[in-house]
Formats: structure tokens, C-alpha cells, sequence
DNA sequence: ATTGCTATTGTACATCCGTTCAACAGGACG
DNA sequence: CGTCCTGTTGAACGGATGTACAATAGCAAT
């Protein structure tokens, strides 16, 4: 018996755990993008996912687990643009270029880690991987900035420096995020440089000269 | 009949809407620091309004009806601390002082505002209030920032400016809201001022060294 | 006191939530 | 061809959620 041709619907698909896996956490995420923590529920992922509602809890033990696989998901980018692979420690210039990349600058980027950081409150494990996340950002923006300052001839905190780049950068982005209209990414990141060059002096970032005029 | 002594249940209190619908507000605005969105339930806000269910709907029409009176009155102190009353517009020491006030580095307050931005996202209506309390709170920084400017003798994009500096801002509360083993406020406070005198010359900030001020 | 107005209450209801679980399907191996 | 094995399904369940609504209780005016 041929099926009909309008429908065909295979109803069962078997994948291996790890592939599977993947599936329900990139579903997550995309729910996560597309509608805050709310839209966070077993119905919506299931549906984004294609997968039948028994399987979260199949792969994940609970809602929960996912999440926890989520947030993990959500930080792995952000810890690859951390270091080059072989080439060694990112210097400035280019770890601020990676910050102020396009597709970073998202409503769906922004959902996500709205939704992320609030789940840090309740649940303590994920501070926990929150802290590492942020030490190793640290350590990194720490290690750059030193050598800047080096190159440059000048004597920083490197220590603090780093912590409050951190946040200029998070916060350009946060802003941008929430209301677009404010700046495009390439004017955040020339706002961001605007403050940094006085205390580190000019940086050697490809496309520098884009919002402040050709010389002085 | 005398009541009995263990149990006094007011059962019926009646106030006037404006009362009520504050307490409703204040209610809202509790569960929302410590839950974040996922507490804001009907069942949640009136345990803690001490009300009854069916208030809500009474009051602000549905949920999400008090959910915009909350975002108001989360705007309001904010909105309250960007003019001096009779004093005039605050300069620029003044401003960064009041925003790295301890009592804004809270779990609640973060919590409030993670879930206000991700509604930002839902409700259209939210990003108009929102784009009010930015304008507003960019100009009074611009003018802040240009008053220092002139004083200094320096020549600065007080408008670009602005916006950077209340991302630094910004970016600082957020990180040390969410982990605040980071640093403290007046960390937060003397890393911001680090990266401003650069560009604008010391500031004269009360407490700078973290001095609350001569006695009296 | 009586009446009218309205803030308030609590139940009812339809829907949605996360989790459990028995049954099922597709390979792998004999 | 038969038999495990395991990923998968979808119904079922108890509980929570937002809203509607009829009944109730205080308050002010008469």
C-alpha cells in the first residue's frame, strides 16, 4: 500500500543519545530566543524539536537537566572565542573584535542570557559554572590587556582594567540589545575603544577608524 | 461572640483602588525579586498582597495589566533620581554616585529588571516606556557630561559619550548584581570613574575614597 | 434603618504544566 | 526468523495557572 501522497508524516525516528541530545538543546535554545524563559515548557521545545513530549525527561531526567545542558550550550561560543586554537592568547584588539560581532547582537542572544542569568538565583549550580566562565573571560581580558599596556609603554591595573572592560562590553551590548535603535554594533564598539585608548593607547583593531573621522 | 485569641483573619478588608492597586504594585514588584518571571502568578501576588484572586483582574484588567503598572513603578525611582528637585540637573559626580548606591546592587533589583527587559521583548508598548526612561536619562547625562567637559576645559562627544558611559554603568551593576564576590559597589564605582577621568579630568566626587562626608 | 454602590471574595472552569509509564518500533545479533 | 535491547511514543495524572462570575460585605447617602 503506497502512502498518500499529501501526508507524509514518519511518526518514529531514532536517533543516537548524544545526536538526540543536541537536537533538544538547540530546540531549547531557539525556544529560549524566541520567547524568554516563559516559553521555556516541554510543548514548545517537543514541537521545536520534533520529538514526542516523553523525551526530555528520557535524555535529561527533568526540565531542569535541559536547561543546565542549555546554559552549557550557551557558553561554549563564548568560551571558543577565548583563545585561538594553536595560534595562542587573542590580543586585544582582537578579543574587543569578536565582542562586537553582528550576530552577537541579537533579541534572541539577549532572550537567552536574560533567561540564564536569571535562573543563576535559584539554581546555585549554575553560578557555579557562571564563575568559571567568567574566570577564565577574565583571566584572558587580563592577560591581553597586559600586553597592550606593554606594547604601549604604560602602566595599568591590568587586574581591575579587565573587569571593568568586561562590563563596558557587556553593557554596550546589553543596551544595543535591548533597544536596537540606540547603535549598531560597529558604533558600540567604537564607543568602547573611545574609552579604552586613553588608558591603553590606540589599539591595532582592523576597521578602526569607522565613526570618528579620518585624522585628527 | 469575642473572637478567639489565637486567630484575628481580617477577612474583608476594603480599600480604594488607588490604595489597593498600589498594594497590588508593591506585591508584584516583591515576588518579581525574588522569583523573577516565572513567581509572577496570580496565586504568588495576592499571597503577598494579602488579597484575594479575583483583585487582579479587578483592578488592572488581567495579568499583564499589572505587569505594565510594575514596569512603571520599577521606572519611577530611576526617573526620580536623574533631576534634583529645585536644585536643578545633577552633575556628573552626582549622577555616578547615586548609581553605584548599594541599595541598587541587589539580587531583587536584578531579578526585576531581567524580567522587565525580557517583556521589553513581548509587549511593544513596554519598548516605547522604555525609549522614555533612556531619553531621558541620556539627556540629563549629556548635559552632565558637557557641563564636566566645559569645567575641565576639554573638548568631548558629549552625545556619544553619554551613551557609553551609561552602558559602563550599566555593565557594572549587571555583573556584580550577578555575582557579587566580583567586586563592591564602591569598586564598582571607583573602576567607572577610572576609565571616565581619562576623558573628562577628576571629578569631584564625594567619597571618593569612600568618605561619607565631613560630621556635623 | 434602609438603600444603593462598589470593593472584595472564593469558587468554578478550561487550559496548560511537568512527569510517569506501559506499550511500541526499529535495529543488532543469533 | 526470532529475540533482546533501547530509543521513542502518546496517553494519563495531579497540580498550577489565568480568567469569569455570582455572591458577599463594608461604606456612604438617604
Amino acid at each position: 500500500m503506497s502512502r498518500p501522497p499529501g501526508k507524509a508524516p514518519p511518526k518514529f525516528r531514532r536517533y543516537s543519545p548524544e545526536v538526540r541530545a543536541q537536537m533538544l538543546v538547540e530546540a531549547g535554545l531557539r525556544v529560549l530566543g524566541r520567547g524568554g524563559i516563559t516559553a521555556f515548557t516541554i510543548d514548545n521545545i517537543c514541537a521545536e524539536a520534533a520529538a514526542s513530549r516523553g523525551l526530555i525527561t528520557h535524555h535529561f531526567g527533568s526540565k531542569d537537566g535541559l536547561l543546565a545542558a542549555v546554559y552549557r550550550a550557551a557558553y561554549r561560543p563564548v568560551l571558543d572565542s577565548l583563545d585561538d586554537a594553536g595560534t595562542g592568547a587573542p590580543d586585544l584588539g582582537e578579543l574587543i573584535e569578536r565582542s562586537f560581532r553582528p550576530d552577537n547582537f541579537t533579541r534572541e542572544s539577549l532572550n537567552i542570557w536574560l533567561a540564564l542569568w536569571g535562573e543563576i538565583a535559584v539554581n546555585p549550580q549554575l553560578l557555579t559554572e557562571h564563575r568559571k566562565l567568567y574566570a577564565a573571560y577574565r583571566a584572558t581580558m587580563e592577560g591581553a590587556i597586559r600586553r597592550a599596556a606593554q606594547a604601549a609603554g604604560r602602566r595599568v591595573e591590568a587586574d581591575r582594567l579587565a573587569v571593568t572592560v568586561i562590563s563596558l562590553v557587556d553593557g554596550l551590548w546589553l543596551e544595543q540589545c535591548i533597544d536596537p535603535s540606540v547603535m549598531t554594533p560597529a558604533e558600540a564598539k567604537a564607543a568602547c575603544l573611545a574609552l579604552i585608548t586613553p588608558v591603553l593607547g590606540p589599539l591595532g583593531v582592523a576597521g578602526e577608524g569607522n565613526g570618528t573621522g579620518p585624522n585628527s
